[in-house]
DNA sequence: CAGCATCCCACGGGATACTG
DNA sequence: CAGTATCCCGTGGGATGCTG
């Protein structure tokens, strides 16, 4: 017998958490949807909000977002060109864990503050 | 004039986002939480949860979330040795969150099966 | 303005082997 | 059982420079 588990009561069915944590977690995701959560913005706006990152890795995720159906990116028709990404229904899906994230993270982080001034 | 941003209506009050994340984002965190908000669990037991993560992984992790006070880890004085982990209140409210990442991520994946088929 | 292209590297994490 | 110790590698992401 190689193991013997207490119990099954894991509560495992398939939990899809690595397929959504591979999204969320890469970085500055989560940024963006907040940043979007107000209503359209565009590029340069976007950097200007998210100061520390790169043309190259917004670029990125903004593409993925799109592909993945988390948001629109639209074109306007100016010069100099202008480009307005949008949340679209299933983005908007995400605030309430984006919020849920930022409440524990502010929980998480006083706890470790206190935990510092403790030692 | 450098940037003209169109409204400074971004809700961006220092939106704590990256703290979690970067805690969160590690591999295997949420999993581990998931796999312990039914209850104690053990080293082993939680190995057997996760096949994919390693013993190194795993142990990091639990340290860190010790640290972070999520967790507690209590060495149970028997021969073999068997260490107990198990959820802190804090470590409790990362339910809602996971379990709002799991709701959203499997949506996202319905989505881009669907996306997929129409190609 | 809104981007791609390139180079580069830190580090997160897997594999493997060993210990109290 | 519950780890620690090494080695090693893929890749995410920063920096810089160029373009339609």
């Amino acid at each position: 017998m190689a193991l013997k588990i207490r119990k099954n009561r894991a509560p495992k069915p398939l939990c899809p958490i690595g397929q959504c944590m591979t999204f969320l977690g890469m970085a500055w995701t989560s940024n963006i949807i907040w940043n979007l959560s107000a209503g359209a913005r565009r590029f340069s706006e976007l950097r200007h909000d998210i100061p520390a990152v790169s043309a190259k890795v917004l670029t990125q995720r903004l593409r993925e977002m799109e592909e993945r159906g988390v948001l629109t990116r639209r074109v306007m028709p100016t010069s100099p060109p202008s480009v307005e990404y949008e949340l679209t229904e299933l983005g908007r899906e995400f605030m309430p864990v984006i919020q849920a994230i930022m409440d524990v993270g502010h929980r998480l982080k006083t706890r470790a503050e206190e935990a510092r001034e403790a030692a």
